[in-house]
RNA sequence: UCCGCAGUAGCUCAAUGGUAGAGCAUCCGGCUGUUAACCGGAGGGUUGGGGGUUCGAGCCCCUCCUGCGGAGCCA
């Protein structure tokens, strides 16, 4: 008797294997009992016939509810009838833990009670396939930058001054002093490009901002490239590469995952071959007004305005050259029009807005510390980072890549909150 | 912060201002191939809190709380 996990029945037909898990879901009929058992690789039917064992064992499977963690052994057996093709016939089965009335069942519920509970949700067939696709997504993300030499440089959580300003922040206290937590690791990143040329880091990042859509979460994960000498047409072209190796590699490995989500891969299929569509800011904005909307030259995109602007062939849309006045302090203008910054925004298709935020940064020391004296930040807070212009300035770009709405747009998810395991919500800091 | 919607059994939802119900879950019983199995039976409620109108409020009014959807802001 060997233990095994339930992925690698398919090669074990015929052998006797024990397999611990939990029971998912039980039928019976008669003197058939059906115990759908999962244990994290996979789920089994296992089918107890009463008249084939024991009549402990055959009291055991009606004992069992749902949720309870036990172990079965028996014969892998080929069955059509059976979900996945394959089924245990059960010879012996124990319960370890008899589970009391699990709150979770089979039916439909609420996301109010569903968050409440998502220690346990995450159980669920469907979470457990976005967590899947998510953990594919992370490791592309890895193996993308590892295969051209990328250095992984983490940037710190507790920072002592804002990046972009500080009423989206949260506030700690550092012994005496006070602390924010991130919300990006762009420019302890800048720092480490000039030292490894090719870096870049991943961690959660926090924004204290009141935002109720599905689009938002106070604490997400986030990737962010920053490549030395990179300037602003190289970069259009590594997010278009990187994003579409990243759909393209899930595509490929996550297949049964997509398929449990009923995602339509026919819709994500195109963003897996470049080239995306790109589009002049300038040009939206006239694309937008052509289709009624109030757009002017100097106003950010919204929601609504985004999903107008990304395109219907299932591409993401990269929109270019942001007005300067819209954008961050540390992006560098446009030599040909220096109202204009070399910024750049990743839209996803079908309404899963912008997945993408980068840009071409200043590589002069003057003009930085003028933008920081434009925009009113402190500037002792800033000495370190004009050291990177200081001690031997060069160009470079970078961007970051927000996860959950990468997971979301690749699931096809309603909301943000299914696309990481512990959501944080306007609200909602439970479990 | 603003706009809109909602809160009834463990869960998802019904119920003209007039006796609070169903499905699932739980417990008991039945069925030799079930696919969120099915069939029969049982238990399960201070209708989010407070105040008001009324002979009578789950339903109408005021207020607070909680959640959902969206806006703004962003990834």
């Amino acid at each position: 008797m060997r233990d095994a996990e339930i992925r690698q029945l398919r090669d074990l037909i015929g052998q006797s294997v024990r397999i611990h898990g939990w029971l998912y879901n039980s039928r019976s009929s008669g003197k058939l009992r059906f115990l759908v058992v999962r244990d994290g690789s996979g789920y089994l039917q296992s089918v107890v016939f009463k008249p084939g064992v024991e009549e402990r064992v055959w009291d055991e499977a009606g004992r069992a509810t749902q949720e309870s963690s036990l172990w079965v052994t028996g014969r892998v057996k080929e069955d059509p009838r059976s979900p996945g093709g394959v089924e245990l016939e059960v010879a012996d089965l124990g319960i370890v833990s008899l589970c009391p009335e699990y709150p979770i069942t089979p039916k439909e519920h609420g996301p109010d009670f569903l968050l409440n509970n998502r220690h346990l949700w995450l159980r669920s067939k469907r979470q457990h396939a976005i967590m899947r696709v998510r953990n594919e997504l992370v490791f592309g993300i890895r193996d993308f930058f590892y295969q051209r030499n990328y250095v992984n440089i983490d940037s710190p959580i507790l920072t002592p001054a804002a990046c972009e300003g500080t009423s989206t922040l949260f506030e700690t206290d550092y012994f005496g002093e006070k602390a924010f937590l991130s919300q990006s690791g762009q420019l302890y990143l800048e720092p480490a490009a000039a030292a490894h040329g090719k870096v870049y880091c991943f961690g959660p990042t926090f924004r204290a901002e009141k935002s109720k859509t599905r689009r938002h979460l106070m604490e997400f994960w986030m990737v962010e490239p920053e490549v030395a000498w990179m300037r602003f047409p190289e970069l259009l072209d590594l997010a278009e590469e990187f994003v579409s190796s990243l759909v393209a590699r899930v595509l490929d490995r996550c297949k049964h995952e997509l398929e449990w989500l009923e995602r339509d891969v026919s819709k994500l299929e195109p963003a897996a071959s470049r080239p995306y569509p790109r589009i002049d800011y300038g040009d939206a904005i006239t694309k937008l007004q052509g289709l009624g909307y109030e757009a002017k030259f100097g106003d950010d995109f919204g929601g609504d305005e985004e999903t107008a602007l990304s395109d219907d062939s299932g591409k993401p849309t990269m929109i270019t050259r942001y007005p300067a006045a819209i954008k961050a302090f540390y992006m560098e203008p446009d030599a040909d029009d220096p109202a204009r910054a070399l910024a750049v925004d990743v839209i996803a298709p079908e309404g899963y807005g912008e997945i993408i935020g980068g840009s071409e940064r200043i590589g002069s020391y003057d003009l930085l510390e003028q933008r920081i004296r434009e925009h009113n930040l402190p500037r002792e807070a800033f000495e370190w980072y004009l050291d990177v212009r200081r001690y031997g300035g060069f160009p470079h770009s970078g961007f970051g890549m927000g996860i959950e709405r990468v997971v979301s747009w690749m699931c096809g998810l309603q909301h943000l909150r299914e696309a990481i395991p512990y959501p944080r919500m306007l609200n909602r800091l439970y479990p």
